[in-house]
RNA sequence: GCCCAGGUAGCUCAGUUGGUAGAGCAGCGGAUUGAAAAUCCGCGUGUCGGUGGUUCAAUUCCGCCCCUGGGCA
């Protein structure tokens, strides 16, 4: 139970396989909190081992929020997932308890404290209209065609295929251009935060533990795992098929890459997405407090007199 | 012990008829406002094995030494 004044909310962020659920698990068991996962990929039912989610165990423990709740047919999104987290954040503090909120996804911290733009959701058909209408133009094109009602975009580089895309469908979907709803100042789902902590592991003791987590995932089933996703023949422009590990392997179900080759790629990508989860955390949550690993987090976080040995996860 | 080949970036290698060097992969830095595990931009990071010598100048030429393969004994 805790002893000291209850926090409300805790935020917990750090590149992946940095240790960070570990942590939010013992942080929750310390404080009576529950947790909240503000992972992009977790929150996806058809991939547990490769996203390294929670297992039963550890959701026996304490309760878990908003992992794998949606479905990989479905298109999350940012927006998406800061109106699960204010609801489930406020179910939490409802029943007394501290929201620990833990996660890799930069923009999902973003939305959490700054708020989005108050930009509308985008209908499926706008999307796809967009990307029917760029491949159409091509990239000179279709980028003219987004300056003409949207100038500020200029800032976009012309390579960036996504965000112009996304300038697209705002524009056709709520009739004003995308830099106007950004102009706006977004409203943020919490109103407070009592800790804020990101986890910076030295780089080479970082890239050792997402080595050896792909090894324990490949014993658990990580390749049927990806059978599974495979088989249900998805757009492969959907966010659960661009998973790390989920792509190379469905690529080497496929016939074109070697185990070998599937491998190496999913833990070398692996490592570019932890190094940009670095400079995300490094750059826009400088005011966080830091701990080198997931252990002196916890201690952070509710006393070195708690500090018992982790798993990383 | 002798002979041959090779020691150049983290790895695999190219190259310099003597003017301190460049590719691939890996890596590093950055951007990031509803796909964010996405999308995009930028960057060679090097006592050219060591040590003497020749030279205005040596990674390059010569001597010796060390190391790694292979061969002969």
């Amino acid at each position: 139970m805790p002893t000291g004044p209850l926090k409300r909310t805790i935020l917990i962020a750090g590149p992946t396989a940095s240790g960070k659920s570990a942590a939010a698990l013992a942080v929750a068991r310390e404080t009576g909190g529950e947790i909240i996962n503000a992972d992009a990929i977790q929150v996806y039912r058809d991939l547990k081992i490769l996203s390294a989610r929670p297992d039963a165990a550890d959701e026996a423990l304490v309760p878990h929020h908003l992992f794998g709740h949606v479905d990989g047919s479905q298109r999350y999104s940012a927006g998406g997932w800061a109106g699960d987290a204010a609801m489930a954040i406020a179910g939490v503090h409802a029943r007394g308890k501290t929201a620990i909120v833990v996660g890799g996804t930069g923009l999902y911290f973003r939305a959490l404290e700054g708020g989005l733009s108050a930009a509308p959701a985008i209908p499926p058909d706008i999307r796809a209209a967009a990307e029917a209408r760029y491949e159409a133009l091509g990239v000179d094109a279709f980028r003219a065609e987004v300056l003409s009602f949207d100038p500020a975009m200029v800032r976009l580089k012309s390579a960036d295929r996504q965000r112009h895309i996304r300038a697209w469908e705002v524009f056709h979907a709520a009739g004003a251009p995308l830099s106007h709803f950004q102009a706006q100042a977004g409203s943020p789902v919490l109103d407070r935060v009592d800790a804020r902590i990101v986890i910076e592991p030295p780089r080479d003791r970082l890239y050792r533990q997402i080595d050896a987590r792909f090894d324990d995932m490949m014993a658990r089933g990580a390749l049927e795992e990806a059978r599974k996703l495979a088989d249900k023949a998805y757009d492969p422009r959907l966010p659960v098929m661009k998973a790390v590990g989920a792509a190379e392997f469905m690529a080497h179900l496929a016939g074109q890459l070697t185990l070998d080759a599937a491998a190496f790629l999913a833990r070398r990508n692996s490592r570019r997405l932890a190094k940009r989860q670095l400079t995300w955390f490094r750059i826009q949550a400088g005011g966080w407090q830091r701990a080198a690993i997931a252990e002196d987090a916890v201690a952070a976080l509710i006393g070195e007199s708690v500090a018992s040995p982790l798993s990383q996860g």
